[in-house]
Formats: C-alpha cells, sequence, structure tokens
DNA sequence: AATCATTAAAGTGTCGACAATAAGTCGATT
DNA sequence: AATCGACTTATTGTCGACACTTTAATGATT
C-alpha cells in the first residue's frame, strides 16, 4: 500500500528511517534534530543526512531555519485543522477525478478491497490497526485513481506521511470504524455511477468526520477533569 | 508581493537566481542540470548547489532521479490541466476561508488594490505586464488571507513559481486583462459579505477561465495552419 | 553487419575538514 | 544587582576530493 518508493541510495534509506521514527512518535513532536548526532547514529556523513532532511522539510515532517537548525514539527490543534481544510480540499478534488477516470477494473478491485476490509473487521473486532491501514489504502487507490500525476504526488508524497503521523501518534481507531466503511461504500458507488460531484461531497464529508473526530479528541485532551 | 524569503545563505541566493532563471525560460523546459557546471557558473561548490536543487524540487521546477540527474520540468498540456485542477481546489479553499478570516481592514487594502489595478490598467492599456504582477497580488492577499499557514505555504511557496513559469512562457496577457478585473471586483464584495460558498465558487470559475484560456492556446499552438 | 561484453568517460552520491554563524559563558561597567 | 559586551563553545553552512553508478565508446564474437 506504500508509494513505490524504490531505496538507491544512502539518503533514501535514512530518509525512509527517520521518516518512520518521526510519523511512530521515536523522535518527538517539536524536539530539535542534531544533524551531527543523527549522521553518526545512523551511520553515514553528515552530507547523506541533510540531503534526507531536505525530503523530510518537503513532506512537512520538519522545519528548518537558516544557521539555527531543523525541528520535527508540532501537531498543534490549529495545524491539525489546517492540514484537514486542505486534505479535503485535495482529496475531494482526486475523488472527483477518480469518477471520471478510473476504470471499471480499478474500481472492481476496490470493491474487492472493501469486502476484506469488512470481514477483516469482523474478524478482529477492536483491533483497528487493520482497518486504519485499510483506510489508508482505500484513500490511497482513489487518489491514484485520479490519474492526475500531480496531486498524486501532492497527497502521497508530501501529505501522507504527515496525516499518518497524526493518527498514528494520537491513536485514531475506535468507534469510528463501522462507520468508515459504510462511507467508503457510498464514495466508491457514486464513483461507479461516474457521478463525480457526488463522490467528491462524500468523500469531503468522509473527511470532515474524522477531522472532527480528532478534534473533539484534542478538546477532551485539553480539558481533563 | 514576494513572500518573505530573506536571503542569508549562498543556497539562499543560488535557488532564487536559478529560480527565476528557469521561470524566465533562460535554462529550457525539460533540459538536463549539470552540477558541476551550474556550481561553477554561479561561483559556488557542487554541495551548495545540490541544496538549491533540492528546494527547486520542491517547488516542482525540478525533476530529480538517483544517479541520473536533474531536469527542469517540462510543461506539457497534460501537466498544465494537472496543476491547474489542483489549483483551483486549493485556491478555491482558500477564497471560501478568507470570507471567514480576512479583517475589515485587510479587505479594504484589496479593494484600493483593485481600484490601483483599474487606473494603471487604463493608462497602460496593452501592457499586460503590471495586470499580470496585479493579478498575482490579488490572488496572493487572498491566500494570505485564509489565514491557514499550510495551505499559504502550499501555494506561495510550492506551486506559485511553477504558476508563474506557465504564465511567463506562453506569453499570457491580452484579452482576458479587463474581464479578470470584473472577476475580481466580485470576488472580494463576496468575500465582504462573508459569502465563503459564493467566494469559493467565483474563484474557482475565474481559475478555470484562465486555465481554459491558457489551453485554447495551447491547441491553436499544436495544430497551426 | 549486428549484438553483446568490456572498458573509458562523465556525472552523481558521499565523505571529512574548514569557515561562518548562533548560542552560551564569563567578566567588566554602571 | 543588572546589563552590556567580549570571548568560548557548539552547530550549521560550505568546500574540495574520493567512491560509486550510469552512459558511451570500443572491440570481440556470432
Amino acid at each position: 500500500m506504500e508509494v513505490i518508493n524504490t531505496i538507491k541510495t544512502a539518503s533514501d534509506q535514512v530518509f525512509v528511517d527517520i521518516r518512520q521514527a518521526i510519523v511512530e512518535g521515536d523522535i518527538a513532536q517539536g524536539s530539535k534534530i542534531s544533524e551531527a548526532e543523527l549522521a553518526k547514529c545512523h551511520g553515514v556523513s553528515r552530507a547523506t543526512l541533510r540531503e534526507a532532511l531536505n525530503r523530510l522539510e518537503s513532506c512537512h515532517l520538519v522545519e528548518r531555519k537558516a544557521n539555527i537548525g531543523c525541528r520535527v514539527v508540532a501537531l498543534t490543534p490549529d495545524k491539525l485543522l489546517e492540514v484537514y481544510q486542505v486534505r479535503t480540499a485535495l482529496e475531494g478534488l482526486a475523488c472527483r477525478l477518480a469518477a471520471e477516470n478510473m476504470t471499471h477494473n480499478e474500481i472492481s478491485e476496490v470493491k474487492a478491497l472493501l469486502n476484506q476490509h469488512l470481514s477483516t473487521q469482523k474478524v478482529k473486532q477492536g483491533e483497528s490497526y487493520y482497518q486504519e491501514e485499510g483506510d489508508l489504502d482505500f484513500h490511497y487507490r482513489i487518489i491514484t485513481g485520479s490519474k492526475n500525476s500531480h496531486l498524486i504526488h501532492l497527497l502521497c508524497n508530501e501529505l501522507y506521511q504527515l496525516i499518518r503521523m497524526f493518527r498514528v501518534q494520537m491513536g485514531m481507531n475506535g468507534p469510528r470504524v463501522s462507520k468508515a466503511f459504510d462511507e467508503h461504500l457510498a464514495i466508491i458507488n457514486a464513483i461507479e455511477s461516474k457521478d463525480g460531484e457526488l463522490a467528491e461531497l462524500l468523500m469531503k464529508r468522509h473527511i470532515g468526520a474524522s477531522g472532527e473526530n480528532i478534534k473533539s479528541r484534542f478538546n477532551l485532551e485539553t480539558v481533563p477533569a
């Protein structure tokens, strides 16, 4: 389900490793990154590490300032809202384009995927990891189905990991699982009917619901008893 | 009107210089970039130049492949369409958010800006450069008015120069000038009325018209007599 | 003559060291 | 005692050289 990203160089490997460490929370949000330290830690030179840092900056996982250094992005509620607004607009577009451009075959595959999710969900009730992967997989297929390579790159390479970081570190799972399945089904049906307008609307609503879900969780955490 | 981008390091300067050369067409579309050559040409080391190339890749002006090299992006009709689809979605969102978040003062400034454009346009009929700058300035203000920093960064830092490249190298100007002014006026009025939905619709239509305009130009050029 | 293997050339990826900038420490001055 | 300034330290920016990969040119084989 990962975007095909063949690792050819040392900086590729370091980039992927650090990216995962940030997404999984092994490197804390907002923490400063020491080039020398991380380079030694990963067994590469600073030049190689800096190459990796540049790419991390491209996916908005770190922020650099000249002569000052590099910090892991901090997931404030504001930033969360901002990212979800952008994501909603872009995936809404992707969904509309998918209704125009997905082949019959691709649509069938997504429907098969959903059925597979359903059975997996029944077996592993409560265990949300698969569902989360499945959700991302569903979204990934719709996005690539848009056939807009610029949009695909933007979502899959530049925004995807940031969203994953949100979800992983906030432990998104739980009550939305079954609801999400129904929403996915409605979306792929709209796409199959070539109803781009409806597909876009449903996708926006679907993502908006996730956003609201996370937001409410934020409020619960920031206002404890 | 440029995004505040203080040049602090040598790679900053090289980045800005090469970016302009690409946007203005001094470096041809699709041409390969030799690191050694460009580095010598700009009087810096390859490491510094590579830093600049990384940033150029972030704004989608060049494409890199491991062990192969770096090429200036080629503006095919397909790519043009893709970028305009993304731009429409994002600036539409920006416009809706601007209707929610722009202050009365900011709105007044934009209106003053438009009046200034009108007079400039009357004086310099036919000369489209100012109008083009003005158009970008207008869009820039709406975008920043959204107050969504992620969206602002995406549009102003990662997409803006690519759009500028389109316009500069295809010599966009001409018959849409006066029409664009009216559309700008309608947009800012919708924003002033806090009608985000309408503002978004108008902006999408406005950008869509530009897109169609460029597309038809493409068709004229690709199918000569 | 065409194809494939070998080899030379050019270009990118990586490294360690040096230079420049920012942050922290200490002492002098008011 | 507090503030400012010079100095020290730590970190980032930049450089030139080397290693590796790709590409092409060359020559051997069928």
